[in-house]
DNA sequence: ACTGGATCCTGATCGC
DNA sequence: TGCGATCAGGATCCAG
């Protein structure tokens, strides 16, 4: 489900949230059933009574902030999902499987029908070095380091098609399945050609056009293909600007060319043959 | 050292 | 309509 734009989406939800009403938690509850991995030992004694000061986001990490207390690691994994219910609330569903209650009577909740997602507690001092987060790359939109001359450096020598490398977290971090196919879309690169041979020029091609894709899609609330929403409940309305994702067969917006799809590194890959050399 | 495939898991959709 | 096969927005692990 969620690449930057939606776990950005998620984010911001929860934090409008959180104008409206604290999160102190007094409580909370885990299935029995593991995420992707079990829940960190100590999680009632390291959450309960503290309240929630932010939620911050690295890469596809949301990091749900307790003053200087532990901090709250939650990744998505594909269908992981954050929602909120009102005081007196009780309309649970198939896959929920961590509750967050509040003193306000709000419930926070995490619905995972895959469990690919996973909590865990980080200490706030050794985020950066945390085994989560060392071996990330910059943050697409917000990091100045991510320009053409690094993306040049780190695809020379690479014989991987540079769709592949674009979707490595040590590389560049937030960029999934979807926004790979429409960012080298907008960039007019073919996502198979190798990086080792991608030129300085298409490199900055890609950097503007991540950026670019990216951050019209988190004004859009992210993509919604099946079931992604908010923390507020809202769809994401940038499914109706996708240029080629999932749109194999059909035509080309710019050049009505058919529509091409193939499988690299095991991911559906969908590019226009005449607009991406 | 890289690269791609298998893998974790459930549910929706495809194709016969 | 029914049912098995395939596919899905992520990321790690492992073999070649």
């Amino acid at each position: 489900m969620p690449e930057l734009p939606e776990v950005e989406t998620v984010k911001r939800g929860l934090n409008e949230l959180l104008k409206k009403h604290e999160a102190k938690i007094i409580g909370l509850k885990t299935s029995k059933e593991a995420l992707r991995f079990p829940y960190p030992k100590g999680l009632k004694n390291q959450l309960e009574n503290k309240k929630i000061t932010s939620i911050d986001r690295r890469a596809k990490y949301l990091l749900f902030m307790i003053g200087d207390g532990p901090t709250l690691v939650s990744h998505l994994g594909m269908t992981g999902n954050w929602r909120e219910l009102q005081p007196g609330e009780n309309q649970f569903l198939k896959h929920d499987h961590f509750r967050l209650l509040l003193e306000s009577g709000h419930q926070w909740i995490y619905n995972d029908s895959r469990r690919f997602g996973f909590l865990d507690i980080v200490d706030p001092v050794d985020l950066k070095t945390s085994k989560w987060f060392h071996h990330l790359g910059p943050e697409p939109t917000t990091s100045k380091e991510f320009d053409e001359n690094y993306l040049f450096a780190k695809t020379r020598k690479k014989q991987a098609p540079i769709k592949n490398v674009i979707m490595d977290q040590t590389i560049v971090v937030g960029v999934g399945n979807i926004y790979a196919s429409e960012a080298l879309f907008l960039a007019g690169v073919d996502p198979k050609k190798l990086a080792g041979k991608v030129s300085k020029e298409e490199c900055r091609k890609i950097v503007v056009s991540i950026s670019k894709v990216l951050k019209a899609a988190i004004r859009l609330g992210g993509t919604t293909i099946r079931d992604f929403k908010s923390a507020g409940g809202s769809e994401g309305y940038f499914a109706q600007n996708l240029q080629v994702y999932g749109r194999k067969g059909e035509s080309c917006f710019q050049c009505h060319t058919t529509i091409q799809k193939s499988v690299l590194a095991g991911r559906a890959t969908y590019w226009c043959k005449k607009c991406q050399k």
